[in-house]
DNA sequence: AACCCGTACAACCGCCTATTG
DNA sequence: ACAATAGGCGGTTGTACGGGT
């Protein structure tokens, strides 16, 4: 309130604009193995040249493993028409009551096609969407203040369906790439994968997991870009230096064909999070194969 | 083939609120 | 009580992409 606010962080050198698959992989990594304690450091400690506020916005609109990605169904768009009709543009709050969609997803959406849509509606006189009982709406979203730090995918508990009648709370199921992309990870690194969140505190360390592996080295950076190399790998993503470099320093040739034939496929442009769904057998890939594949 | 235009959506910006010392 | 800081929110912009001409 008019006081003198310090930037963000040092804008200075920073990178902006899309986010490469590389910086994906290291912001996820860096978060599954830690956690995101302060977005402020995060960047530093992840060896990301990015605002802190990027990585966070990054995190939850997109990398955040119970992301609901593909298009609205028709249910979820008469929600965000009738709780706009009573919310306003509290996009958060709207968020909350649909569960693995954003607060910024959600917006987009409107201002696209949902607010055309109500407009139209209104000119013809016709409803904009079927009815949605009251009760539904308010419940779900009255608990969800602002900076409550409580996101959707954290509540457990309020997961309102459209459709639904006498109780008006039922479970959407949470079907998405990006859920079986982290259930695959997760169930490879022996961790609880979860249906609504992850407790990244259980995530064991990448290194501990490699200790079983061929590609398990005493050298800390080697395991690290080993890791860096095996979430490109499970993720589908171009492969970054780091990876190459894990992926020569294992095979000792650096012009030996896979490695060749990697660098071949590298794209900073490209990302892994927008392209197509996929099967989930896609991601099927076992540390043994890594390894047999490096 | 080249250009234009509309659409979709990721990302940024600036402000506000909550928290902490 | 106050100030500093981090996190969160909503508005807006930038840009890639597809379809039409």
């Amino acid at each position: 309130m008019g006081r003198a606010r310090a930037p963000c962080c040092e804008k200075v050198g920073l990178k902006k604009g899309s986010w490469s698959p590389a910086e994906d992989v290291r912001l996820i990594a860096h978060i599954q193995k830690h956690g995101h304690g302060n977005w402020r450091t995060l960047p530093q400690l992840a060896g990301l040249l990015r605002c802190g506020k990027s990585c966070r916005l990054r995190w939850i609109n997109y990398l955040r493993p119970d992301i609901k990605r593909g298009n609205f169904t028709k249910e979820e768009e008469n929600v965000i028409i009738h709780l706009h009709q009573t919310l306003g543009n509290k996009w958060s709050k709207i968020a909350s009551c649909l569960p693995g969609r954003t607060d910024n997803e959600i917006k987009n959406i409107w201002n696209t096609h949902l607010k055309k849509r109500v407009a139209l509606a209104e000119k013809t006189k016709e409803p904009p969407c079927s009815p949605i009982s009251n009760s539904s709406v308010s419940s779900c979203c009255q608990s969800g203040s602002r900076g409550s730090g409580v996101r959707p995918a954290e509540e457990e508990t309020s997961r309102v369906h459209p459709e639904s009648s006498a109780d008006d709370f039922v479970v959407i199921p949470a079907e998405d790439n990006m859920m079986e992309m982290w259930n695959a990870i997760s169930s490879s690194m022996s961790a609880q994968s979860t249906a609504n969140g992850i407790d990244l505190s259980m995530v064991p360390e990448p290194c501990d997991l490699f200790e079983d592996s061929p590609l398990f080295s005493t050298d800390k950076e080697v395991n690290d870009n080993r890791w860096i190399a095996y979430l490109e790998r499970e993720l589908d993503l171009p492969q970054t230096s780091a990876a190459l470099a894990a992926v020569e320093d294992y095979i000792g040739d650096p012009d030996a064909e896979k490695g060749g034939a990697m660098a071949a496929e590298i794209d900073p442009t490209s990302s892994f999070f927008s392209k197509r769904p996929r099967s989930p057998s896609h991601f099927s890939l076992s540390f043994t194969d890594i390894s047999m594949a490096m």
